[in-house]
DNA sequence: TATTGTTATACTCTATAACTATA
DNA sequence: TATAGTTATAGAGTATAACAATA
């Protein structure tokens, strides 16, 4: 079958690429994920959380670059699974300090393998040399757009 | 501030940037393309009808991987701009061949500038010898992951 | 009876703003 | 009066399935 761009004769460029490929491998992970019982925010927050243990909802909020009220429903999903705990700080009531529970310690742990497997899927064309340049050219770019590094940009509002 | 990253100690693989610079690029092409008043997917299908004009809303379907339904609103708001048009099949009246308007040629222009420029604003980071590499890099991706080329994977269902 | 395009409906995800409880 | 967290509401975007017109 003939395709646009041989139609067109109009090569994709690099953000192009980008853009396209990045979707894929988000539908990919969320595949993956699913298996796990988890949605990608969900798998993102409690990245972060493990990462950084005892922040209130509010300074992830601030972190991830998302509305407090979206944070709501993420942590209560997680914490119906047992996988954190909301804390009560003592001297101000109405703080909670978000922690991880043992079994959101070891979920951790599929989570990273999981994400090497998808990672490994997802360059299956490259040699580990490639991916190595690959992975440098795209943080250099992520530096420069401003990315916060491990935190995907989909939290953001615009 | 310290960042995830560097709280975990676990470097993203390149499948994870990939997906949040893919996500980043997306949102910035978004707001460019907006000046324009086209949201995304009407881009990519005002880019599929310019490339080849006379199709059916079927073949679209077809080509693009979405339900039919999704295209009648895209097509109504590009028919509404006056940027392309139905015509009727006469041998079979249920059939329209969808054909850009002149209009619609002078917008494939502009979209391209835009698109440009949006390539360029992405891969600030990178020197020109760089880019060839990532998008050799990135082709090479696309064509073992499945992807067709110039088609964006957001219109297809799991 | 099958197919093209359309409409009706519902679902997911998210943001905004109003609300409560604490301070 | 201000802040942390929650709830209520609404909007965008999409898929599924029912539908009308044509074959």
């Amino acid at each position: 079958m003939d395709t646009v761009r041989e139609a067109s004769g109009n090569p994709p460029g690099a953000a192009f690429l980008l853009a396209a490929i990045g979707a894929h491998a988000t539908a990919r992970f969320a595949e993956r994920i699913a298996a796990l019982e988890l949605s990608p925010p969900q798998t993102g927050l409690m990245r972060v959380v493990v990462a950084t243990p005892g922040r209130s909802q509010q300074e992830l909020s601030e972190l991830l670059g998302t509305p407090p009220s979206r944070l709501v429903g993420l942590v209560d999903g997680l914490a119906a699974k047992g996988l954190l705990e909301r804390r009560r700080n003592e001297t101000d009531r109405r703080l909670y300090a978000l922690h991880p529970t043992a079994a959101g310690i070891a979920m951790i742990e599929k989570i990273g393998l999981v994400g090497r497997e998808h990672d490994d899927a997802v360059c299956a064309a490259l040699d580990d040399g490639e991916r190595a340049v690959l992975r440098g050219l795209l943080v250099r770019i992520a530096a420069e757009q401003g990315l916060t590094p491990g935190v995907h940009p989909s939290y953001r509002r615009i």
